[in-house]
DNA sequence: AGCACGCCGACT
DNA sequence: GTCGGCGTGCTC
């Protein structure tokens, strides 16, 4: 009889079972825990010797599955050590839910073919490609593919990808969730003749189970997915890509909270393969490894020097005339009435969805909040609804003020989406609208119809949220309009001037392709804003440099290093009792301080009370162990969540 | 995470 | 007297 320790996809870490035979790690069992039977993996680990042995129950069966890959079971350990996520939590990314659902007919996924067609390529585009594919035969290396819009990144990693195609094993395509778009495919499809395997929130069940089988056994070549593909079984890797590499959204904000982008790099070096990271804004700390001498810094210049930079003006709004207010500028007016009389299309981006983000009394000053969270209800007039955005809540507009039950005293502050759409149809009720959020696509049909409405021309003034600014290029599109360039500036947060950078240059890059020379407007109320003057001059060199510097003196990611502890529980008392516990707690190191704990800033959310705690610590110090040793002395009362965010980006 | 046990309030 | 609320503790 041998005592092995088994991993259970539950948030938890390893149980010893008896087993009469020897299993290799990565073996998958039938195990009882509890009162039920789980499926769990023989895991990479000593057995305790200080259970008891009465305890000890026995493994009930060994699956017909080949062994979950040691790269995978590194991976998991690895990731639960940095994030200070359960083991079994991370085991959780890497599994499927039903295994016993796996058709016995394998589905066959055909191999892209790399030499399906070939391209021509400027001598910049050359250098690129051979940078990367001589990567290929060096094992593991990180490199930081910098090329803004229309300097044809997307063939250039696929010519890498093309090569790595060539030996045998897997290569692994990271998008951010919006950009893993038809669009994308299409161009994967025209190059490599087939479709990749694809792997998102948005596929069935069955795609699940037969894609996640494909892996483990090896067959499929070319794997497609949002952040969660990190975790497939993946047999021998070749080749990562993470496109959009300073994407927000490759940071994982419930659950087990990682950077996709981080962890990718880090099963690049378990796999011993190299990694590349595009983008045409990277981020900061991308910046920061290339000079750090980490990362292979690969530039790529644009096709037609200059000509796809659009010209961008700043709209500065403190001087606004007195009257009715209107959200678009006397000057973008006039530009988009040009762009009409030439029969070219014009965007206008507010990353905000609804058509207000608060209904204000005016008779008392109520302003209308969500009951289970401190935040105000968005007005959705279109649909006569109050939503929170946070948590889901839905109320009907009412007719009065739900205080002071006055009528017709309720006003819309500030603009949405829809409020923008309603003024553009009033200012030129000639024009054909299209107003696009995540509201109003209800699948993937309806947005591909609209994408080839916009194509034939049928729409002259688009309206939309990040949504339209992501992958998709509008050749007729020569005018795009911000209409609040500053939203997402203010706050405090850490990254909110690399974020808005990275996004309006993205926004403002829709303007204009190729023959046709683009104009952008930013509407802002502080045009001297680093961010805003950056943007303006296409300087994104000054920009990063000043955000390093600033970072740097600060002793900011990735200069220090960051936590958050996040204390949530129904009952406020109890949660901010476990807060002052951990900090009566906290251990006096020298580079170590501890702020808080403070209410977060949506305290209230879907019904529990949340504070915060936020770690800072100097780059030498070990924070997982600290954090480990530190939390383990704190009683914490069972009704307080407890969770841990290493290297936190949003401080909600 | 799930699940059971167990101890207090308000109902047929 | 029971039903059920959730606080507490356990799963090899």
């Amino acid at each position: 009889m041998q005592q092995i320790s088994v991993l259970f996809p539950t948030p938890l870490g390893c149980y010893d079972y008896l087993s009469d035979t020897q299993l290799e790690v990565g073996t998958f069992v039938l195990a009882p825990f509890g009162k039920k039977k789980l499926i769990g993996i023989v895991w990479d680990k000593e057995p305790n010797t200080h259970i008891e042995k009465s305890k000890i129950k026995q493994i009930l069966e060994i699956l017909p599955f080949r062994p979950l890959p040691f790269e995978t079971i590194q991976f998991v350990n690895w990731v639960s050590s940095y994030t200070l996520a359960p083991l079994g939590a991370v085991l959780k990314m890497a599994l499927l839910t039903d295994f016993e659902k796996i058709s016995k007919k394998p589905l066959i996924f055909q191999h892209p073919n790399p030499t399906h067609i070939s391209l021509t390529f400027s001598q910049a585009q050359q250098n690129a490609i051979q940078i990367m594919t001589d990567q290929l035969e060096r094992g593991f290396s990180v490199s930081l593919l910098d090329g803004v819009t229309g300097s044809g990144k997307t063939e250039v990693y696929f010519e890498a990808l093309a090569q790595a195609l060539k030996k045998d094993g897997q290569i692994l395509v990271l998008l951010p969730e919006i950009t893993l778009t038809t669009a994308w495919l299409e161009r994967f499809e025209k190059r490599f003749g087939v479709k990749p395997a694809l792997w998102h929130s948005g596929i069935t069940q069955k795609q699940r189970r037969d894609t996640w089988n494909a892996i483990l056994k090896g067959d499929a070549k070319v794997i497609v997915g949002a952040r969660s593909a990190l975790f497939l079984p993946y047999q021998k890797l070749n080749l990562i890509i993470v496109d959009e590499e300073h994407d927000s959204s490759f940071k994982q904000e419930d659950g087990v909270l990682y950077q996709a982008r981080d962890m990718a790099v880090v099963r690049a070096k378990i796999a011993k393969c190299p990694i590349v990271l595009a983008s045409a804004t990277p981020s900061i700390e991308s910046y920061c490894n290339v000079l750090a001498g980490k990362y292979i810094h690969i530039e790529l210049p644009e096709r037609f020097a200059g000509s796809c930079l659009p010209d961008i003006r700043l709209v500065d709004m403190r001087k606004k005339e007195k009257g009715p207010i209107q959200f678009i500028s006397p000057e973008l007016q006039l530009l988009i009435r040009e762009n009409l009389h030439k029969k070219e299309q014009t965007l206008l981006f507010l990353n905000r969805r609804g058509y207000a983000p608060l209904l204000l009394c005016r008779s008392c000053g109520e302003r209308i909040k969500c009951p289970h969270c401190t935040a105000w209800l968005v007005e959705h007039r279109k649909k006569n609804i109050l939503q929170c955005h946070h948590c889901g809540y839905v109320m009907r507009i009412p007719k009065k003020c739900p205080t002071c039950e006055q009528e017709e005293t309720l006003v819309s502050c500030g603009p949405g989406v829809e409020r923008i759409h309603e003024e553009a149809h009033q200012l030129f009720p000639e024009a054909s609208l299209s107003m696009v959020t995540s509201d109003t696509l209800n699948n993937p049909k309806e947005f591909e119809a609209l994408l080839e409405k916009i194509k034939n021309n049928e729409i002259d003034i688009l309206i939309g949220t990040q949504i339209l600014a992501k992958g998709h290029h509008f050749s007729n599109l020569t005018l795009v309009g911000v209409i609040d360039a500053d939203m997402g500036l203010s706050g405090g947060d850490l990254r909110a001037g690399e974020r808005t950078f990275q996004l309006l240059h993205q926004v403002t890059g829709r303007a204009g392709r190729e023959q046709k020379k683009g104009t952008a407007v930013l509407q802002t109320y502080v045009p001297d804003n680093l961010v805003i003057q950056s943007l303006q001059k296409n300087d994104k060199n000054t920009f990063i440099q000043e955000e390093i510097a600033t970072r740097q003196i600060l002793s900011m990611p990735p200069f220090g290093q960051l936590a958050a502890i996040i204390l949530s529980g129904k009952n406020e008392q109890f949660v901010v009792e476990v807060g002052k516990k951990i900090v009566a707690a906290a251990p006096f190191l020298e580079g170590l301080d501890v702020l808080g704990p403070t209410p977060a800033p949506l305290a209230l959310l879907r019904g529990k009370f949340r504070y915060r705690l936020l770690i800072k610590a100097t780059k030498d110090i070990k924070l997982q162990n600290i954090l480990n040793i530190w939390l383990a002395k704190v009683a914490i009362h069972s009704s307080v969540s407890v969770r841990i965010d290493i290297n936190p980006y949003s401080f909600f």
